[in-house]
DNA sequence: TGACGTGCATACCGGTCGGTATGTACACTC
DNA sequence: GAGTGTACATACCGACCGGTATGCACGTCA
């Protein structure tokens, strides 16, 4: 149960929050109001007054539950001079705060993205801007590796961000099927491991 | 709508195929048996006489024609000597036979590991068989062309398999969101270009 | 030819869904 | 202190859901 000051604000985000994890562990189109309600403790006409629609609702816990989400997630040092390095600290890091619910529900972001991308133009819009947002955040980082000499300048850091997004979120969608972290984990190494051959390789003598 | 001959083989089978289309579109929680039944014409009584449940014609689903789709989908030559170009070609076919609705809706599969996994064991279980299988014949490949001297030696063929599948999940996925065939191009061709690193490098001079 | 199992079709069920209409306690304004 | 808007709570709605009970045509076999 969600526990929270009785202000307008915080009902708000109490609400967002429950349909967070609804959502998290259901879907949207599976996930129910009457659910919500139960985890936040409040009545349907406070959710209704504060969100016009379960659609809705479902658009703001995109841009203000998941959004933030991913942001804080993936906040390596975009200036870092070594973004391979800085992405391998963030994903062991990453592996080491996984729970078992992590592995289990996988990625809220690519969840919703696989489920209502196809279905509603709203879901989609708002979910492929947290991901272009993510992708910016690795093309960032690989020019700034570019421009210190720790990625090779031939890169193509557009597409190399777009492969990483989707390699991750591929990864971490099939450990969901597999149950299994290590099997995410040794995954991941492979992804590493490529990573390391974007670094400019040392003359030949 | 769905014609079909209607002997009872024949009568199962088309429930089978409106309920993957069903499925593909709406996902399985979302699936509407009445909208099945519009698909293929026939009535309740029909379908539960061949099904004993929703779920059960969802696992005959899984079973008998998301696996035989994977598994027709990728069935490049395993003996192949050289299995990173043979794996080249099928991409290449596989996307030049991609239809506006497969960048629309993506890898039925995948979506059903997205959405069922963490909800349901059954699904989880028969879904990971598939991968698996498709992983399987991922390796054999490999394993060929380590036997033919077309990959390199040190190359570990179970983790690569794993992240190729996972890649590709990946990439599909996030073609979803984008809504863009030539995104989806563009970043296999990352994973393609990563694919021949792992050939074995001519001697150095 | 009558009994019986198969392969459906029809009609109906309780439950849950998202959504709404109405009421009301309270703060704030004039 | 009367009026008004905010922030809910309560009660209810029709639609649709998955599932079931019943009936019946038809082929098979004793």
């Amino acid at each position: 149960m969600i526990q929270f000051e009785r202000t307008p604000d915080d009902t708000r985000q109490a609400i967002l929050e429950a349909a967070f994890e609804e959502i998290y562990e259901h879907g949207f189109q599976a996930a129910s109001l009457s659910r919500i309600l139960e985890r936040v403790d409040v009545t349907k006409g406070a959710l209704y007054h504060h969100f016009k629609s379960k659609k809705e609702l479902g658009y703001a816990v995109v841009d203000e539950v998941v959004g933030n989400w991913v942001t804080e997630k993936w906040q390596f040092d975009a200036d870092s001079p070594d973004p391979i390095s800085s992405i391998r600290r963030t994903i062991e890091g990453a592996l080491e705060r996984a729970s078992e619910r992590t592995c289990h529900c996988g990625c809220p972001l690519n969840n919703l993205a696989q489920e209502m991308s196809p279905i509603d133009e709203g879901f989609r819009e708002r979910i492929n801007s947290v991901f272009r947002l993510w992708r910016t955040k690795f093309e960032d980082a690989f020019r700034a590796g570019q421009a210190a000499g720790t990625v090779r300048p031939d890169v193509d850091v557009e597409k190399l961000a777009a492969f990483l997004v989707a390699s991750f979120e591929g990864i971490v969608g099939l450990g969901k099927s597999e149950q299994s972290l290590e099997f995410v984990s040794s995954t991941l190494d492979v992804m590493l491991d490529y990573l390391e051959t974007l670094r400019p390789q040392p003359a030949v003598v």
